[in-house]
DNA sequence: AACATCCGCAACCGCGAGGTG
DNA sequence: TCACCTCGCGGTTGCGGATGT
């Protein structure tokens, strides 16, 4: 069959969206959600194909979208998730509260290559301060399925964006966030636990990862309250001041601490 | 100051997966 | 089982600002 073009009428805007079309976006799904996305403009009234509000929404308007700069621990996050999951950036994504595909995408386009091609044109002495650690999971390169998380069982409580119709706080709570994100680290537990992967971490890594006294659990946990208003401080904080963050990442689910090999 | 080039980012495009009747 | 529809993902494009000449 042929596909329909995503914008086959005519007269649908394409390009830059103006503060009042997103302002109409914003307002139409804070009250009914976003069930039908192609329907969506129409009954919002906006110019536009579904998909481009989609996309504008979960690029841009999310309210729980961490706007600025990365930090060179999300950059390097970022690195080792790529090693890890290559161009799946929906995955990297999602352990990356905060950030958008769309945005890590553009980092790793723009920064990132640059700085692995330096990085690994230096002599393997070298290197630069602070924390680092690589995971090999080669193995998953190898698998017919190329996506290890979803080899994982179907997360117990997750909430599917297509079913939250009626409200936006389903979609964006960091609550809602932070347990996909949970869910994926299952995978990594039981990828990494593989004799086949290994994880490399500095000496000073778990020194400053369990000893941060700025740990708060409400940070990542503190799920939406059923109010409309976002939970914004969840996001603008730094991930990487939450003990969950590490926790998860480096736990199984019964909270033992992965096996990782002497460096 | 004017022009050229580079860079970052938002947005678009097309494909595949999954759901539904 | 099949056809169709919608959504999400990854790749790509193009605009606008920053920087260099």
């Amino acid at each position: 069959m042929v596909r329909a073009p995503c914008c086959e009428k005519m007269g649908l805007k394409k390009g830059p969206w103006t503060p009042q079309e997103d302002q109409i976006l914003i307002n139409y799904i804070q009250l009914y959600g976003h069930g039908n996305w192609r329907a969506l403009p129409k009954q919002a009234g906006l110019l536009r194909c579904g998909k481009s509000c989609r996309l504008r929404w979960t690029n841009y308007l999310r309210p729980d979208i961490k706007r600025g700069n990365f930090t060179r621990e999300e950059e390097d996050t970022i690195i080792n998730l790529h090693q890890m999951l290559g161009n799946r950036w929906s995955a990297i994504a999602a352990r990356l509260p905060g950030r958008t595909d769309n945005e890590i995408k553009n980092v790793w386009h723009t920064h990132l290559k640059k700085r692995l091609k330096q990085t690994q044109n230096q002599p393997t002495s070298s290197t630069e301060p602070g924390r680092q650690f690589m995971i090999d999971v080669s193995k998953f390169n190898n698998k017919k399925h190329d996506d290890p998380i979803e080899e994982q069982e179907e997360p117990v409580n997750h909430v599917s964006s297509e079913s939250s119709t009626s409200s936006v706080h389903e979609e964006c709570s960091s609550d809602d966030m932070s347990s996909s994100t949970a869910d994926n680290m299952k995978m990594e537990e039981s990828s990494m636990s593989s004799s086949e992967g290994f994880i490399e971490i500095d000496e000073n890594f778990w020194s400053e990862v369990l000893s941060a006294d700025n740990y708060n659990s409400d940070d990542l946990s503190s799920a939406a309250d059923g109010a409309i208003e976002p939970p914004v401080h969840a996001c603008t904080s730094n991930m990487y001041d939450s003990m969950d963050f590490w926790y998860n990442l480096f736990t199984t689910s019964a909270g033992e601490l992965l096996e990782l090999p002497e460096i």
